[in-house]
DNA sequence: AGAATCATGTAAGGGGTTACATGATTCG
DNA sequence: CGAATCATGTAACCCCTTACATGATTCT
């Protein structure tokens, strides 16, 4: 998807080292269970992944050598990814089109970290897509382009049905 | 976005050729003030996108030489093209998150080049959009997990909120 | 005996974006 | 006189995906 924005979601893996510590190979088959069917991510992308936020200075790693085996390269967070991952966490995101994938990751971290400030992203969130709706609405004004108004329509119908979603969200947790 | 489908617009192109010849940068322009609220796509992949259909086999092209300027290469219609593009136009799409751009430049299509069938198409897609919710309800039975209600409820409010869009465009049209 | 699991990755490729190159002409 | 337009692209880069490599162990 190739347009003005991509998604943030590399923070995000931090949230899994937020218990312990964890190498790739284990992380990807729990991040495959649990999320597999939010955010794709293959195992080798994982690997990279971690190397980057390693490189970045979220990740710590340590070396654990075994018999007959390669050896574990575990992660663990430092501070600057503890402090990076709650910054990631949140944050409202800011295209209708990312929040399907970027929106339900962070709702899995505060049920599953049992965190607290979902009220206040969802919050957040809602006041972004209330932007959003302005915006549209504002100079879907001056339309006398049927065709315009339809792509309007479409964004607002997406934009409405995220906010209503985000309300059954809050009864739910 | 890096998922288990990808977007299938290039025979989309081809429709802009239905009533006359053109070349890239012509297009390019034409297209950007058309559909650049909807498809973002750079003059540069404009270029390379046209050469590729001319590959395979969809355009053909003269060249017309000018003075001081690089010669222009106008891109026509094959038969092989007409029928891709009947094709393609015609066809629902099957991955709700493809539906905002693909859809919506069928759409297009439909009202620029004035072409019937779009009721036809409509009622293919309202059938792929029921079967999608058939399926994501169908596995909704079997759901004891917050979270995982929590996912098929955001997609089936997307869904709905296609459906709906649909009957509006109907309507519209 | 063959397949899957454990554990690491590298390499190649796909598909798009941004930046850069060229060179005349016309606009402000 | 400098900037934008016309018209073509190429090249580098980014980010992700798929395929492949390794080599022991355990499951069927």
């Amino acid at each position: 998807m190739p347009e003005d924005t991509f998604l943030s979601l590399q923070p995000a893996l931090l949230g899994f080292f937020i218990n312990a510590p964890r190498y790739a190979y284990d992380l990807s088959r729990e991040f495959e269970h649990d999320l597999g069917r939010v955010w794709r991510l293959g195992r080798s992308l994982m690997y990279a992944q971690l190397k980057e936020l390693a490189e970045q200075g979220y990740l710590a790693m340590d070396v654990v050598t075994q018999p007959n085996r390669p050896a574990r390269k575990i992660y663990y967070l430092t501070d600057a990814g503890r402090i990076r991952f709650a910054q990631w966490l949140n944050q409202p995101t800011m295209h209708i089109r990312n929040i399907r994938v970027e929106f339900l990751v962070r709702l899995y971290f505060f049920r599953t970290l049992n965190l607290p400030g979902l009220q206040e992203l969802v919050t957040k969130q809602k006041a972004v897509l209330g932007e959003m709706e302005d915006a549209l609405e504002k100079n879907a004004g001056d339309i006398q382009d049927d065709y315009w108004r339809l792509v309007v329509d479409f964004r607002l119908g997406q934009i409405r049905a995220v906010q209503q979603w985000l309300e059954l969200c809050l009864q739910t947790v």
